[in-house]
DNA sequence: TAAAGATGTTAGGTTTATATTACATAATGT
DNA sequence: ACATTATGTAATATAAACCTAACATCTTTA
């Protein structure tokens, strides 16, 4: 299952989603649903998150065991 | 743009695209598009062929400027 | 208290990832 | 020589990502 920190350092960067988004070049809601973990980014989306977070992406992204 | 080293490390572990492909749930079609640069994959897929592959998810793909 | 900003959420639409099937070719083994 | 395997590639189909627009709620601020 695939977890991310998306929301975490966000609001540790204090950006909005909006601002997250304009960023990475995806709207708001792209953001919202990805925090939300309805589906899983392309990994060019997931790259720019990280680079806008300022964080490794095997740090905002990972996969869990347990269904 | 996107750029990986799938090919590459496939290679050195003597796996062919089908072999490849089952260990991460996808057909060989799929790890040939992905090898060719046709699509961005998801990032579920990009760490479960990180992970089939034995390297971090960041070396195995990253963007690179110039188109 | 009214307005504006941030987030949650939903509906419908477009684009792209991925599957299935298929055919062709090159390489390898019998 | 023939069969098998690996790869390239293309067509069509489906599922999922992502967009636009909209409305509701909550919070902050004028």
């Amino acid at each position: 299952m695939l977890r991310n920190r998306v929301k975490e350092l966000r609001a540790r960067y204090g950006y909005t989603q909006s601002e997250l988004g304009k960023k990475v070049d995806v709207t708001r809601q792209t953001i919202a649903f990805i925090e939300k973990g309805e589906f899983s980014p392309s990994i060019t989306l997931a790259l720019k998150l990280a680079d806008a977070l300022q964080v490794e992406i095997g740090e905002l992204f990972w996969l869990e065991e347990e269904e």
